[in-house]
DNA sequence: TAACTATGAATGAATG
DNA sequence: CATTCATTCATAGTTA
């Protein structure tokens, strides 16, 4: 289970260069970092004997550029690495640890009162599509009773008849992998 | 970055056709908020088109009580999900707080979000192990280097001393209009 | 080739 | 609001 397991390419240069037999080819095929041997072993050096985990992001910055060193990579790549790591470390532990512990039931949710506006049920009427409901949009007129972020230019309604029936065009959203 | 295929839910009920993997086969049990498409498009529209960013309470309400046609969705989700965009907008979009610079490899590509930070490099360079490679510096204190000499003929150097101490985070900005 | 596994990546939710 | 956690999705690489 441990990561230190993983030799997708050896030797202490190049990486995933040996395309050979491979029919898959890709120009810049998007794929994945694909971290060289140099990358994990000087990772696990930091997260295990440094006890480096929640590097800041001046550091990861740093990290990346050393890193660069020894094959591609990018900020995020090391900032994922971490948050995995640490996620799996314990995501592990919970595991070994089969211990019978109450629950710990962390929740509290933020707030605590409109956030349990739990209205969840009850809403299967997919029958009009009635979109502006009062007549005013949804964000006709409201006051900023404790809007701390300064309203932003408020008072802008918004008319957002936008998705009635928007069927012609699969923008899938604003991603794009 | 850009994701795509997250949402495997539709708002018609289908759920997880592409049946390959076995590694995932859960009932309704599901906790967490699993936007539509049309939630998703929705909201884009709001954040992205129409500026708004921090909504007031009431504006929450309001969408969410649009966006339940289009699917479950509760308060908190719409309130987390402007909370999350708002601070991955800003992550993406902080700049660098202090100059990448890689011998090689900088094709032009200055700038851009902190976690775009593509490296436009695509050559293993590989060749001169600028700092130990034994990884006892990255977080250490590596001063001690005999590095007195500096020679940075081609623009290859990598000066790294990385420490702990990384002040200088006045990058607070980028208020929401 | 399909199934499996390890792990990179994305994001909803939570914490401070 | 900045960070971090937790869960899930996606995929490189391996195995049967």
């Amino acid at each position: 289970m441990e990561p230190q397991n993983r030799h997708p390419n050896e030797d202490g240069g190049s990486n995933q260069a040996a395309g050979s037999s491979a029919s898959m080819l890709h120009r810049e095929s998007r794929t994945r970092w694909i971290p060289t041997t140099d990358h994990i072993r000087i990772l696990n050096e930091l997260f295990y004997n440094k006890g480096v985990r929640s590097p800041t992001i001046e550091q990861i910055q740093r990290i990346c550029l050393q890193l660069k060193w020894y094959g591609r990579i990018e900020f995020k790549n090391v900032y994922f690495w971490f948050v995995n790591q640490r996620a799996r470390e314990k995501q592990k532990k919970k595991k070994l640890t089969s211990d019978v512990q109450v629950p710990k039931q962390r929740s509290g949710l933020v707030g605590g009162s409109i956030m349990e506006q739990r209205g969840e049920d009850h809403q299967e009427i997919k029958t009009l599509p009635l979109f502006p409901i009062h007549g005013e949009d949804i964000f006709g007129h409201m006051k900023t009773t404790s809007d701390g972020g300064g309203g932003h230019g408020d008072g802008s309604y918004i008319s957002l008849e936008l998705s009635l029936s928007c069927e012609g065009k699969a923008e899938k959203s604003f991603r794009s992998r």
